[in-house]
DNA sequence: AAGGTGGTAGACCGATCGGTTTCCCCGCTT
DNA sequence: AAGCGGGGAAACCGATCGGTCTACCACCTT
């Protein structure tokens, strides 16, 4: 049948590997991913042509989620600009609290593989420049003294939090929403 | 000669160790780390019982230098609350505009050894503790309305440029002074 | 029923991992 | 000068790395 087909295989084998690669790290052995995806290294290996590339297309392959699950409705302004940039640090507070929160898998790329140039340091940067973009958006409609200034303070906040929630040394139960909101009165936001 | 004794030998392989880590990553092979520190994996191995053990003991070693860079008087408190507290963060953006400058050592350390229990985590929470303490205590001294709160603030402010910085997606000229001063405002501190 | 076809398990490859051991030389002691 | 001990180079160990390939099996077509 159709769902079984090339596509939906590789996207199995990716969302396995996303998983196993959060979990131990980029540093984990491709026997451990296929095992993980239920699939032989041979039929791993038809698909994609090195682990590099597997671990690049999984975070690639995330990416819509992890931007939907930040910024629910896409197109639908949902709310004042202020309330859209705090309900990303809401979730981020959200998704810190569970046992298996390791941080952003994407700073986690960026920090573990320290090579700009790997492919998935470039999904990573993507990444990041996304979510950089949907501050500086919100900051212009919402009237900040400098958009592109409040945007970097609030990727800062952003990555760590994620960077040290993740690494377990602090727990964000209202700590980053509280900054938030300080760095957003200060900006002159709305 | 006794300069040349046990002790001095052990702090010329730690220090070439924690640089190396620092620049390859903590995945980096025992033999660079020997090579680097132009000894033979006999001696190393009889100072040392693993390489766990080295890098905690060389992530260890570097924490007074470490300090001391971020706080320069320890005793001799030299100005105001808030100005030893901007330093620290003037301090971080002098060092992250090092070509060489991969972000803190210490959350690096904790980013790729995922483990909690490995000796070097131990260490690189012991580090944060300790700058966690210090902006407690000075946030204290300032008249800050919630002293834990600021620092916790701080803290992410530093860690997530540090690591942003060293990844290379973020510049830092005078970002984290000018958001470290929107805190401290907000915060009540004089 | 016969003959593909595609995917699995896993052997296999050379390289490298952390760690141990052998061999040998060099410098110190007496 | 003879002997000794520490350390460097490197062989070596079993395990594992990323990646390839063979052998087999289950299913689909005709």
């Amino acid at each position: 049948m159709a769902t079984t087909d090339k596509a939906s295989t590789r996207d199995r084998q990716l969302d396995a590997a996303a998983e196993t690669f959060y979990r131990e790290g980029v540093s984990v052995g491709v026997e451990a991913l296929c095992r993980s995806a239920g699939v032989s290294k041979r039929s791993m290996y038809q698909l994609f042509a090195s682990k590099d590339e597997v671990l690049a297309a999984s975070l690639a392959r995330r990416l819509p989620e992890y931007e939907a699950r930040l910024v629910p409705g896409p197109q639908e302004e949902t709310g004042t600009p202020r309330e859209r940039i705090l309900h990303v640090f809401e979730r981020l507070e959200k998704a810190s609290a569970e046992p298996a929160y390791q941080g952003c898998p994407y700073l986690a790329a960026l920090v573990e593989l320290k090579d700009p140039g790997h492919p998935a340091s470039v999904v990573a940067r993507g990444a990041k420049e996304w979510l950089l973009g949907f501050f500086r958006a919100r900051a212009e409609e919402g009237g900040a003294r400098d958009a592109e200034l409040l945007a970097r303070q609030l990727m800062l906040v952003f990555d760590g939090a994620g960077a040290r929630a993740g690494a377990g040394i602090e727990t964000l139960d209202g700590l980053t929403t509280a900054t938030v909101t300080a760095l957003l009165d200060a900006s002159g936001m709305r």
